[in-house]
RNA sequence: CGGGGUGUAGCGCAGCUGGUAGCGCGCAGCGUUCGGGACGCUGAGGUCGGAGGUUCAAGUCCUCUCACCCCGACCA
């Protein structure tokens, strides 16, 4: 992507009213745009993010057997008052309209009851089972107030996955393959460090749920964290009686601020006797399906990314999930430099190596400036001296000093030779 | 939903006791610059969030309303 093409552009100046830090670095860095509150879109560097998490948690999540579907987001009435969440007395965050002929609908902010309901068409036999199904879906909250800018909206993107299973033990299991693929999520964004399993309230079926806190001062939620353990208690459910439970011990928890970017329930058999969801046993008996619920935050995730990987010049990308992995900047019009950027840029992007090209004709300061706002993990930079001197100046995002490289050094550092 | 704050050019802001709407950034043109957000000159850009009212006269005073932000409550 060359800059020269890109709409986007950088800004000196904040909106005063953003306060929230990742907000704040994304306008600034034109990855996203405010529409209102809680409300945002994404540009083409924004999008390129959303994208990479997404391919990470759409690797894991076909890895342990899911199967990606996009559901609707407008929802019938007569589905959610089966379960009792069609009342704006039960679920505060309804968007709500009429069809032409006054019939009901509803925005999906969660899409547990429609999923669920389809699956009848497909689950009748314990043959069927288990089905893991997953979608990443725009969902609609009507909350009461937007905050933190991407890591709490009215419209947000999130994966949320079901699974449809044959017993407690099956279901189990599967609820186990999703901890551990949430936890390589977690990982391969960059925040594995940093991200705990964290024991929640269970609701109707369960004691407990379990959460994926990231440590974070915008976190919303307060949790009890074991780091010798890498196991947490959320403020919630923070009794003597829960510690003596997992076997945690006082003084040895930290109390710290987390954002909650996934989450997993066990259901049990209980929605689906609501939904009427059944199967046929082997043994010719007629039992509820095992429900598990499972979602991850996509957009707050970003945003969490960003509170976590930000210095004092811009955001610092986790090289998963960066918007490229090489940032080129050319600086001046002169023929060689201009030359040398050129074959560099079809050299990487023929290499599959995804790059930023700042072809501009602007001054250095501004060029650098940029990029370190952008936060791209690998800086090269190439001048009419670099032409010259057949090398290419580079810098890691992360790293004060620059040093000179030849094409093979370069190319050998990004893994191609 | 309770409390507090803010709406003036794309963004950041100034505009006192009412009297012809300004500055910086950004944008356009010309010139000088060119390795960490350069500089000079010229120029474009605003129904002052909206509606109503008071007044000879309203960005400024009054009423209502909308939006945004912060704190709290809420967040299966």
């Amino acid at each position: 992507m060359k800059m020269s093409e890109l709409f986007t552009k950088t800004t000196k100046t904040v909106p005063a009213d953003e306060t929230a830090k990742n907000a704040r670095l994304l306008i600034q860095a034109g990855f996203i745009h405010k529409e209102m509150a809680g409300v945002y879109a994404y540009l083409p560097l924004g999008l390129r993010v959303l994208e990479n998490i997404k391919a990470i948690v759409r690797e894991e999540m076909n890895a342990i057997g899911g199967q990606e579907i996009i559901m609707t987001s407008l929802q019938r009435q007569e589905l959610w008052e089966k379960t009792d969440r069609w009342d704006d007395e039960k679920v505060d965050v309804w968007f709500k309209s009429k069809l032409k002929n006054g019939t009901e609908v509803g925005f999906g902010w969660s899409h547990e009851e429609q999923i669920t309901n389809m699956m009848k068409n497909y689950i009748s036999s314990y043959r069927d089972l288990p089905a893991n199904v997953y979608q990443f879906q725009t969902k609609l909250r009507n909350e009461l107030r937007a905050k933190s800018g991407i890591m709490r909206g009215r419209e947000f993107v999130m994966k949320d996955l079901y699974s449809y299973s044959r017993s407690e033990e099956e279901h189990q299991k599967f609820y186990d393959a999703v901890t551990q693929a949430y936890l390589r999520v977690f990982e391969r964004v960059g925040l594995g460090d940093v991200t705990f399993v964290t024991f929640a309230s269970g609701g109707a079926f369960t004691q407990f749920s379990h959460e994926f806190q990231t440590v974070s001062d915008a976190g919303e939620d307060t949790i009890y964290l074991d780091r010798e353990r890498k196991l947490a208690v959320n403020d919630e459910v923070y009794t003597d009686d829960v510690l003596a439970q997992l076997k945690l011990e006082k003084s040895k928890l930290e109390k710290v601020q987390a954002a909650e970017v996934g989450n997993i329930f066990s259901f049990g058999g209980t929605k689906s006797e609501q939904l009427d969801l059944y199967f046929t046993d082997e043994d010719g008996t007629d039992k509820p399906v095992v429900l598990g619920s499972y979602g991850i935050g996509i957009t707050r995730l970003m945003g969490v990314v960003v509170e976590h990987f930000s210095d004092d010049k811009g955001i610092v990308w986790p090289e998963n999930i960066a918007p490229a992995r090489v940032h080129l900047v050319r600086l001046g019009e002169g023929a060689a430099a201009v030359k040398q950027a050129d074959e560099l840029y079809s050299v990487l992007t023929a290499a599959g190596i995804s790059i930023l090209y700042d072809n501009r004709n602007m001054r250095p300061g501004e060029k650098f400036a940029d990029a370190d706002l952008i936060g791209i993990p690998h800086r090269v930079v190439v001048s009419e001296k670099t032409a010259a001197a057949e090398t290419y100046e580079y810098k890691a995002r992360t790293s004060n000093d620059s040093q000179q490289l030849s094409k093979a050094q370069l190319l050998k550092l990004f893994g191609r030779e």
